[in-house]
Order: C-alpha cells, then sequence, then structure tokens
DNA sequence: AACATTTCTTAACCTACATTAAGTGCTTAA
DNA sequence: TTAAGCACTTAATGTAGGTTAAGAAATGTT
C-alpha cells in the first residue's frame, strides 16, 4: 500500500474506492536534489507529501539570511500554508535538499476531496492540529530557552533528520548563525 | 444573534436546528479579571470563545519569567490545544485580563458535534488553518526580525488590543522583558 | 485619604549571540 | 589535478537585549 494512504488511514478509515479516488486526484513526481519548488513571491499551488527525499521551506531576509520553517522527509506534508490558502504571493521558498519523490495535491483538488469525501476534511483538520501544536511549542521554545536547549530539544524531537541536514540548516531552523551554532555543538561534545 | 453563530456563518452556514444543536452543546460563564481558568499541569477540557473581555494564555518559565503565547478579546477562540487534544496535563495558564463572558465547549461535545454537524468539521478546520498560518509568520519574524520590528508588526496586526493590555504584556509577547520593551517604545516615540 | 501593590521608566552594567575574518577540509567541475 | 566553491571551525570584536536596582506613576484596598 502507498505511503499516503497509511498516513491517511491513522486518522480516518477510507474504502477502496475513496482510496482510489483520493489516489486519482494526486500526483507523483520525482525532484533532484537542489530543485526548487516554490519561489518566494509566487503563488503556492500544491500540498506535498514526500515519499522519499527531504525538503525544506525557509524565507529570505533582506535578500540575505534565511530561516528555516520546516524540514518534511518521509511521511511529512510540506507546503506555504498562507499562499496555498489565501491564493495570494508568498514569503517562503521551497526546496529539496535531497532527491525526491513527491505526491502533488493541489488546492482545487483537495477542496474537491472535502466535498466528495468528508472523511478527509477530518484528515487534514487533524493534520493542521498537530502542525499548530508544534508550531506554537517551537513559538515558546524560541521565546523562553536558549540556543543550545532548542538544539537539544531538536536533537530529541527528530533524531532521524541530524544525521541528513546540514549544521548550516541546523542552525538556521534553531535561529542563530551557523558559526554559533558550531560553538555550541563543540560545547555540547566537550561534556 | 449570538457572537458565536456569526462567528461560525462566515465560513459555514448551518440551519436554525444546527445551530440550535451547537448552542446547546455549550454553555456561557462569567469570569472577573485575574480568574485562571486553566493553570499549567491540569488537563484542559474546554475550548473558550470569547463574548466579552480580555484574556491571555502564557507559560512559566522556571518558575519566573512569562512568556505570552496568545491573547484574546471579542469574537476570538483560546484554550491549550496540546493539553485539548491530548488530553494530557498542559504548560499553559490560561487568565481573565479584563472581565470576561466565555462560550464554554467541552472536548467531548466538540467531538459529538463533528459527528452530528459534519460542518462543524470543516469550521473548526479553517479555524486551525488560519491559527496555524498565524503562528508560522509569528515564528518567522521571531527568527528573523529585531524587537522594535516586531512591536510595530503587532501594533498593525492588533491594533485594538494595545489600548487594553498592559506593557509587560505585550512585552512578553514580543519577547523581550518590560525594561527593554520600555526603551524600544520611548524610542519610537522619539521619531 | 493613606497605604500597599503593581506598572512603568531610566540608567549602569552584563551576556548571549552576531559579525567579520581567516583558515581547514570536502566536494564538484573543467 | 587544480581550481573553485561550500561547509565547518575558531577567534577577535561588536551589539541587541537582559539584569539589577532605584524611583515615579498609576492602581487597588481599607
Amino acid at each position: 500500500m502507498s505511503l499516503i494512504l497509511e498516513n491517511i488511514a491513522k486518522h480516518v478509515s477510507l474504502t477502496t474506492k475513496e482510496e482510489e479516488l483520493f489516489l486519482s486526484k494526486t500526483s507523483v513526481h520525482h525532484y533532484k536534489a537542489k530543485s526548487i519548488l516554490l519561489h518566494a513571491g509566487e503563488v503556492c499551488k500544491y500540498s506535498y507529501f514526500v515519499n522519499s527525499g527531504i525538503l525544506r521551506s525557509f524565507n529570505i531576509n533582506d535578500n540575505i539570511v534565511e530561516h528555516v520553517l520546516h524540514f518534511a522527509c518521509e511521511g511529512w506534508w510540506i507546503g506555504d500554508m498562507y499562499s496555498l490558502l489565501s491564493q495570494k504571493p508568498g514569503n517562503l521558498f521551497i526546496e529539496v535538499l535531497e532527491d525526491a519523490e513527491l505526491v502533488l495535491l493541489s488546492k482545487e483538488n483537495q477542496e474537491h476531496l472535502y466535498f466528495e469525501i468528508p472523511k478527509l476534511e477530518r484528515f487534514f483538520r487533524i493534520l493542521t492540529e498537530n502542525s499548530l501544536i508544534t508550531h506554537q511549542g517551537r513559538l515558546m521554545d524560541n521565546l523562553s530557552l536558549p540556543a543550545e536547549e532548542r538544539f537539544e530539544k531538536f536533537c530529541k524531537k527528530y533524531p532521524s533528520l541530524i544525521q541528513n541536514i546540514s549544521q548550516k540548516n541546523i542552525a538556521s531552523y534553531i535561529g542563530v548563525t551557523p558559526e554559533f551554532f558550531s560553538k555550541i555543538k563543540s560545547r555540547l561534545i566537550r561534556k
């Protein structure tokens, strides 16, 4: 069974017919590392589900500094929620970090599916709720914890990512410069 | 018509019978300023909709420093999403800042309503999506903007709140100490 | 009205993190 | 195979924002 159907089955149970309908509204594409799926200033047309590979979403400040909003690897969704829902140009880039196989679900198809399979409305509600909880937690951590503890939390929460993501990108997610991140890391190793 | 029904009507249209069913699952309560509706360590049982008054949710770090996650005034919802959905003890306090009339919706009733009025699943999906977008934006702002610009954004986004909330609380939401916030403010006034 | 409590301001000093810069090792590319 | 480009490290110096402390203004309480 495909990964995305397993993913859905964790929250709602679809009939075989519904599963087929769902899949018929999606398409699978392959992307090479360094591909940019979405540029800031564009309107985001798809939600992306990751079958394999790694992606990140980030913004760029004053044309210089990148800040990572989100990583996505196998079994995760990624997109620019703001742009996708408003259909206005967003601030996010979406980039492939490691060669990826993605399931694309367009906004229109997603809306269709809500009408044809109301259970999917529930599925995406739950997905969005979980994402919100994660973001709230990260926000509170950024307000209240020093960089070193934010890094430790990141390691605990996403152990699989640490192996596969450059320090530069982790630093950007944590919210520090690569230089300072390097210092933190060597401090932790010395312990 | 009640404020909460107007609120729902902005996203989905309910029949009169459905509206009655919805209201029958909620209850209205009045709280004095300084009431604490939820303590960190407790399980959150309700979503709160604000008919009038002002509330805030916040955590406390090392038993000392407060950080505001969220303000809510007329027409807004507030709760501890993490605790509400997981039914585990959360980290948030919810406090009344100004005497409030609130609509309480328990988790069980909310789940019931999803089954009896599927349109409400859509309503809360949309609500959660909007909240997620807001939190993502705030997260990126915290990562990439200095405190002064975060404050300016806050003023633009929530002009009505500034009149009614102490500087201490705004500072905590922005992510700086009251002392530094005071400095920022006088710097902006001098401009 | 008088006292207590909390909020806000100001200022001196301190620290977590940024910036700049220089150097090392890895990878990719002609 | 050499050069060019990144990712990473280290270290000197700079700064946004924190801490501490003390007083002023506002608010609440009896």
